[in-house]
DNA sequence: TATCCAAGGTAAGTT
DNA sequence: AACTTACCTTGGATA
């Protein structure tokens, strides 16, 4: 085992472990104690958060297993890890370490929304989860409440995830897709996924024969790669536009979700124009562009945790 | 205890 | 292209 440390003092601005794990944009991650995402009252401050994340073109070569925990704060803090591999490289690109977090503030507009929800959890980034796992994630998000999620994601890995050992205990990675296109909805449907059962089995089912590749949309423009993963069972817009944001890197995607439409409704009434790309053109304008997809992921975990 | 309702929507069918 | 409706499941609110 590989252990190291980072101090948050040597990155580009702030970093808070919790916010950006458990802000409802990644359900990849276990925390050790158990405790479910949005259960933020049973967190002791310092958890271990865990995955296993399959290998990444000039990131990883091997399937890693990778345990992290913050202590102190979210400017004088310390990132701890323990890992099968130097997990650096790894944790960078998946917490977004190599963000420049003050100047994304820097670019972002003066409203007094985003700036309470910036001020709340100052230190939260967003992530790069790795595509097929963030793709069925966001599938099963339709109608469905943040910690019941992450709950259905931990059951994909603990019932077809592969077993990988980290310092003699197990971990569970996410279903490959050939994995996952094997099941039938039956199957699925055991594990509380409902109608969306079906969705995953196909859109495996696409990935594992080759049909498509959802990595391929980070080639596109963006309207047209939020187009391209639609191809997909059951994606729509707004679950292609956070598979755009949470794992492909487009900072300026705003999902449009509940939460987003009621903001919008009470805040900004004029930029809503009827159908979803022009309402997402009118607000992706609004929190200034270049890094909107950032104002709506704290202004979507600040409102949801209780904020306003 | 029973019933209702909303939860980070999408697909399929209808105008 | 815009507008309905059905869809699994569950935790929390209401009666």
């Amino acid at each position: 085992m590989e252990r190291g440390a980072i101090d948050v003092a040597d990155l580009n601005g702030p970093f808070d472990l919790q916010a950006t794990v458990e802000s409802g944009q990644s359900y990849l991650w276990n925390r050790a104690d158990g405790g479910t995402y949005g259960d933020a009252r049973a967190y002791g401050g310092d958890e271990w958060y865990e995955t296993v994340v399959d290998p990444i073109p000039g990131v990883t070569d091997e399937r890693v297993v990778v345990r992290v925990r913050q202590r102190g704060g979210a400017r004088d803090g310390t990132v701890e890890w323990e890992s099968t591999a130097d997990a650096v490289p790894l944790l960078t690109h998946l917490l977004r370490l190599d963000d420049d977090l003050d100047a994304v503030l820097d670019a972002t507009p003066d409203l007094p929304l985003l700036n309470r929800a910036y001020d709340a959890y100052e230190g939260l980034r967003l992530t790069r989860d790795p595509t097929f796992p963030c793709l069925i994630s966001f599938i099963c998000s339709a109608q469905m409440r943040v910690a019941r999620i992450h709950r259905m994601q931990r059951r994909l890995r603990e019932t077809y995830g592969d077993v990988v050992e980290l310092d003699g205990e197990p971990y569970h990675a996410f279903p490959t897709p050939a994995a996952l296109a094997a099941r039938t909805e039956g199957e699925l449907r055991d594990l509380s996924l409902g109608y969306r059962a079906p969705y995953v089995q196909r859109t495996a089912e696409m990935v594992a024969d080759g049909e498509a590749r959802p990595e391929e949309a980070a080639d596109l423009e963006y309207e047209d790669a939020r187009d391209s993963l639609t191809r997909f069972v059951g994606v729509g817009d707004k679950v292609s536009d956070c598979v755009l944001l949470f794992s492909l890197a487009f900072l300026e995607a705003v999902p449009l979700d509940t939460w987003i439409r009621t903001t919008i409704a009470d805040y900004y009434p004029d930029c809503e124009r009827g159908s979803y790309a022009d309402t997402s053109r009118a607000i992706r304008d609004r929190f200034g562009g270049e890094y909107a997809g950032y104002a709506q992921t704290y202004v979507f975990h600040y409102l949801r945790s209780g904020g306003e």
